[in-house]
DNA sequence: AGCACGCCGACT
DNA sequence: GTCGGCGTGCTC
């Protein structure tokens, strides 16, 4: 009898499709397994869901499976069933997703490459060929290239035409080669487990928080917690879940955001965990996350440790999973494929009936709400106050340093004590602006001014990266004077640079291509007591193993204000908060927040350590708004390089959306940055009473819509 | 996504 | 006629 595979191929792509199984593959091919297939004239890796032994394909011409690629099969049926439904709540492609759940090591392509044959040599006639075919020859002359190689360097869609000209001619022939990385046979050590040492203090509402969490890890049923108090309690309770998760001989999965995920922390759990743990971030080499991911595969890690990504990883038996910083971006993907690892870790947890913990010191307000609602909500503490915040009114004092902050500064610095500043632009530095006529220079590509770059002298896109020299004299009107503007952190060190021209001056932005390890001296070098006054954005923010200052410095917080954003305030209360988590907490520290805006509400709140306060007002004004979480809203932005063909189909999308009824359509509008890369964006909102209402109407109305659109999701 | 097919204007 | 740009349909 024949059996029938039924295989999802890793492309944005609904459908599955069927082929044959060979006799020589029937008794170990699985549900779950990878497989070689041969789709349209290309290799793909693709995963069996399902196996049929009457045919389900009618008179259909199947294929066979190429190839069975492993032993036994990589994902199990409820491995399947869990990213099937993340994947469908997120609009993104179930195939991608799976993809994204394997190491890229272990998957496999097929590639074209093209070469010129004998006769090429020779003298051809080239009156004959054709412009491209010319080109093509030309750059073949020294060696063969990839198919995509060339179609990027000539830039033509249809180069394959132009090859088979080629080929027919008998001047090219081209070989498909099979893309496959070295099978990792070598074994790995399991290390033993190590001792657990909890270091939970003897605080009362911890061990409140301890028993009720423990009680509910013990009943194995699903049930969710939102925990909300400072690191160091959290981590106290974290700990001791895990140890009595591990005595239910239950796996955990612990996710941090990308950006806290560093060295430090991975020291940290590594002490704590001298076995069974496995580590997955996207810093990992190739083959450390092929191993990490084999040693979870093979069921050796006890608890998994990592970023967003670590919510696809093949961990089972769970009992506990754990979001800390709950609030963070980075836990949402936003590109191919999209997902939002909250919500995966809740489908998760569902799925194996464990203990879903969402923990922060400063919760989303969404969070915040639902938790309260629901009755999920564990209070580990008043969070201490950050400190003595001095707001300072821009409209009153226009000088980046005013004389009183630079008096404070020298004064720190004068008791050898270091200085931290932030910027709240998120970006690095400045733009340019003439003075006589403002001309501002902007990106070729994308709707956006160039960033200037003092030190390569030249104006970069934060976009694609798209660059030219810095210019001294206006193109437009040729005046001389070119001047920048804008308050990034290289203009705030600058300026530091000046007023304390003895003192070491250093600037952390690692976002910088290529800069990473420099970054990462420049904050050893911090640590060490290397560096007087240290520079910043949010990102520096972030990372919690920066040792505490006696003076911090906010500048200009009021810029995330600005983003047409219903969480801006959110933010802005966040970033703020973050910044002043470094203050040392002594009588005598101080923080100056230095902006535009001293009455708005997140700044003040942030400043005096008040999250009740804000989640207060905040919760108001999303009420009022409609906004999440009393309403499910889905950003649609489509992008083309026509506009008026972009605006037209985007127009259609509304229109097709509106006779639906019950959802709110905002838009199409230009998206907020309109252009980049060549690419117009233009988006549409939708605003409705839940999900269910969006799912109900969105699936058939971006269907067969040719152009490119991403669908983001926020409730 | 990536590719082939086929239509069509334009160039020789 | 044939080159090459563009829209569209299909992939087991």
């Amino acid at each position: 009898m024949t059996l029938y595979a039924e295989v999802i191929v890793p492309l944005p792509l609904e459908k599955t499709f069927y082929y044959i199984v060979p006799e020589g593959f029937k008794e170990k091919i699985k549900i779950g397994s990878k497989v070689l297939v041969s789709f349209r004239h290309r290799l793909l890796t693709g995963f069996i869901v399902k196996l049929h032994w009457k045919n389900p394909a009618g008179n259909y011409q199947l294929k066979e499976i190429t190839e069975l690629l492993d032993d036994k099969p990589v994902f199990t049926s409820t491995f399947l069933t869990y990213t099937q439904k993340l994947a469908a709540y997120f609009y993104s492609s179930w195939g991608n997703l799976l993809q994204a759940s394997i190491p890229p090591s272990l998957t496999v392509k097929s590639r074209k490459r093209v070469f010129v044959t004998g006769k090429a040599g020779e003298g051809i006639n080239m009156a004959s060929l054709s412009n491209y075919e010319k080109k093509i020859l030309s750059l073949l002359q020294k060696k063969s290239y990839m198919e995509s190689y060339l179609k990027g360097k000539l830039k033509v869609r249809d180069l394959g035409v132009h090859l088979q000209r080629l080929e027919k001619k008998g001047l090219i022939f081209r070989k498909e080669e099979v893309q496959r990385k070295k099978r990792n046979k070598d074994k790995f050590d399991i290390p033993s487990a190590g001792q657990l040492e909890i270091d939970f203090s003897q605080d009362k509402k911890s061990i409140q928080a301890a028993g009720r969490l423990t009680k509910s890890l013990g009943k194995q049923a699903f049930s969710r917690f939102l925990l909300y108090g400072s690191t160091e309690k959290r981590e106290g309770v974290y700990f001791y879940l895990i140890k009595h998760c591990l005595a239910l001989k239950k796996r955990i999965l612990f996710l941090v955001p990308e950006i806290v995920f560093t060295e430090d922390l991975i020291q940290k759990v590594k002490k704590r965990f001298t076995g069974n743990t496995a580590i997955l971030h996207s810093r990992l080499s190739e083959k450390k996350r092929e191993l990490a991911w084999k040693t979870i595969k093979d069921g050796a890690a006890e608890v998994v440790i990592g970023t967003r990504s670590a919510i696809l990883s093949p961990v089972e038996n769970v009992g506990l999973v754990i979001i800390d910083e709950e609030q963070d971006d980075s836990y949402y993907q936003k590109q191919n494929p999209a997902y939002d690892a909250r919500i995966g870790a809740w489908f998760k947890a569902e799925q194996e009936g464990a203990l879903l913990v969402f923990g922060s010191a400063f919760p989303s307000v969404e969070a915040r709400f639902r938790a309260g609602e629901q009755g999920y909500l564990i209070n580990l503490e008043k969070i201490s106050s950050p400190g003595q915040v001095e707001i300072v009114d821009e409209g009153k004092e226009r000088r980046l340093v005013s004389d009183s902050l630079y008096k404070r500064i020298k004064l720190r610095l004068a008791r050898k004590e270091q200085v931290l500043a932030f910027s709240g632009r998120r970006g690095y530095s400045a733009f340019l602006t003439c003075s006589r006529c403002s001309y501002i220079p902007r990106c070729k590509h994308c709707d956006i001014s160039l960033t200037y770059h003092k030190k390569r002298e030249e104006l970069v896109c934060h976009y694609c990266n798209y660059t030219i020299k810095y210019m001294n004299v206006c193109p437009k009107c040729g005046s001389k004077v070119v001047q920048k503007k804008g308050i990034g952190v290289e203009v705030i060190g600058e300026e530091f640079k000046k007023k304390f021209p003895k003192k070491r001056v250093a600037v952390f932005h690692p976002d910088e291509a290529g800069n990473k390890r420099r970054q990462e001296d420049i904050l050893s070098l911090y640590k060490d007591g290397k560096i007087d006054i240290l520079v910043g954005t949010s990102m520096l923010a972030h990372r919690f193993d920066l040792p505490p200052a006696s003076l911090v410095v906010i500048f200009y917080p009021e810029i995330t204000l600005a983003l047409s954003d219903y969480k801006a305030a959110q933010k802005t209360f966040l970033s703020i908060s973050q910044m002043l988590s470094h203050l040392k907490k002594d009588k005598d520290s101080r923080a100056v927040i230095k902006t535009a805006m001293p009455n708005n509400f997140s700044i003040k709140m942030a400043a005096s350590g008040d999250y009740h306060a804000f989640y207060e007002q905040e919760i108001q004004y999303r009420k009022i708004m409609n906004y999440p979480p009393f309403s499910c809203m889905a950003e649609i932005v489509f992008q083309d390089e026509n506009l008026r063909v972009l605006a037209e189909k985007s127009r259609q999308f509304a229109a097709k959306v509106k006779k639906k009824g019950n959802i709110e359509v905002l838009g199409p509008a230009l998206a907020p940055v309109a252009r980049v890369r060549g690419r117009n964006r233009i988006q549409v909102i939708l605003k409705a009473k839940g999900k269910e209402e969006i799912d109900s109407v969105l699936k058939s109305a971006l269907s067969k819509s040719r152009i490119k659109k991403s669908v983001y999701i926020y409730e």
